[in-house]
DNA sequence: TTGCTCCTCACGTCACGTGAGGTGGC
DNA sequence: TTGCTCCTCACGTCACGTGAGGTGGC
């Protein structure tokens, strides 16, 4: 027979408010050892301390109570350890964005904004191996980062040699909605139908209003503001999907600050 | 006469979504240059770019929309740059707090739960000096780690002998409930009634379950734990607040490993 | 004229906290 | 018996996102 605890109790062992424990038993995150039926005093085993300092510990991590559900039930330890890692690398890469957030508020405090120069060019077809995906914004940037890489060893491994620099195009919709296109390509002379993941794409003519942004990708909004101000300032309308050309990029180097990058606009 | 661009528009060029503008015209953080009457329909100025820019970067790293609106409204750069500080400072507390907890989840899952020792203990009522708060539990943590440099400050200010180690008394209720007293005391012999923000204070006489901790204080709750249920197998119920009595701690070393804090339980 | 853009309104999300109003247990 | 502990239920918080249903602008 095992010590049955009541709410307050328990509360003040395990330092979980009375509060957050009936949460947990209406989401099922951690139920009480018995419920007596006519009062609904919620009794706790002993036993469950451990349970509830392991859902201490994740919600502090802010994992998400589904995640830390799964977690307690995991089977084994190296899956559990799987899930933690996991959440880690989620952390770890948040932190890695709060980092570049702070660098690009400091830019924008205190770096004037350069008179940025836009010049118009037209572009013609050009063939090319690309990846696609559709994603939503807050998607968009791991997508980015891991498909580059991807789509480098993709052409490096069907034999290609590219014929100009690494490029994206995205809708607008990934900036003034919930979901849209995005395309990564490497211009290539004679691309396969398809080659790994990647699969032939003709990058479109176009006539474009473009501007090269030197430095980290997180400080581009500046670049396509600036664009976007000319661009409606002579009364164009929405002509298609952005484009960016990687001249200098995170598969070029891992200096953020020697990146070029060029911004188009569609006229 | 100053171009006005529609919500979309304005939406494309700072990459802020339709529904986020049309939140931050509701909650008054970005209004519109203008608003047609007839139709509802916003229109934005070239000049709410810049505005939108900071919000944007401010919203990255998580300011609260009122402190972002604060930020806006800032009269001079130095008011501004003020706002910015305090906002990092808690950015770079929750990261603190976040490797400790990281580094409290790691012990939970590696170390072993050794059996701790628990001690009775009887004491005497003891003269000392106090600070008090009510905090709730959210703020305990700064409170304490602030408050314990104020008391030593403020006992060597008054050029008092210490008798015995800083402690700590704390109600149940800011472990189960939303608010509750918490002290600080360092034992003197014969204590001014008050010495700057502190003032005399009896620890009073009383009957304990003693464990001790070694190691950072955010894996106390484990020696918490025992010592709760050890008190709870003897029937005994809340007899009043807990203490904890700081034998090594902040004040004493920066190598939180070596801390022993001893946390006692009324019976 | 067509369809694209814009609008409002009510509700959902997430992990709890708040507070009213009431009952059971020692 | 008293007052302390526990209960439920509905709503609030925060910063938006969702989706229905509808209208205006080029």
């Amino acid at each position: 027979v095992q010590a049955e605890l009541t709410i307050g109790e328990f509360s003040r062992i395990t330092h979980l408010s009375v509060k957050t424990l009936r949460h947990y038993h209406r989401v099922g995150l951690l139920e009480p050892d018995s419920v007596n039926e006519a009062t609904g005093y919620r009794y706790y085993g002993t036993t469950q301390v451990g349970a509830a300092h392991t859902i201490r510990r994740l919600r502090d991590l802010e994992m998400p109570i589904d995640d830390v559900r799964a977690v307690l039930a995991a089977p084994d330890v190296s899956a559990r350890d799987a899930l933690l890692a996991t959440h880690l690398d989620r952390m770890q890469q948040q932190l890695t964005q709060t980092q570049s957030a702070v660098a690009a508020l400091r830019d924008l405090l205190e770096r004037p904004r350069a008179g940025i120069e836009i010049e118009h060019r037209t572009v013609a077809a050009m063939p090319a191996l690309a990846m696609h995906a559709t994603v939503t914004p807050a998607e968009l940037g791991a997508w980015w980062s891991s498909t580059m890489v991807d789509l480098r060893d993709a052409v490096d491994a069907a034999g290609l040699e590219q014929t100009g620099p690494l490029g994206g195009v995205f809708d607008d919709e990934l900036f003034t909605d919930e979901q849209g296109d995005a395309v990564l390509y490497i211009p290539v002379s004679d691309p396969p139908a398809t080659a790994g993941r990647a699969s032939a794409f003709t990058v479109p003519p176009a006539a474009l209003a473009v501007a090269t942004y030197l430095g980290p990708h997180d400080s581009v909004d500046r670049t396509y503001a600036a664009l976007g101000l000319h661009v409606a300032a002579q009364k164009a309308g929405a002509a298609g999907p952005v484009r960016e050309h990687y001249l200098v990029g995170a598969l070029d180097t891992t200096d953020v600050a020697a990146w070029v990058t060029e911004i188009c606009w569609p006229l």
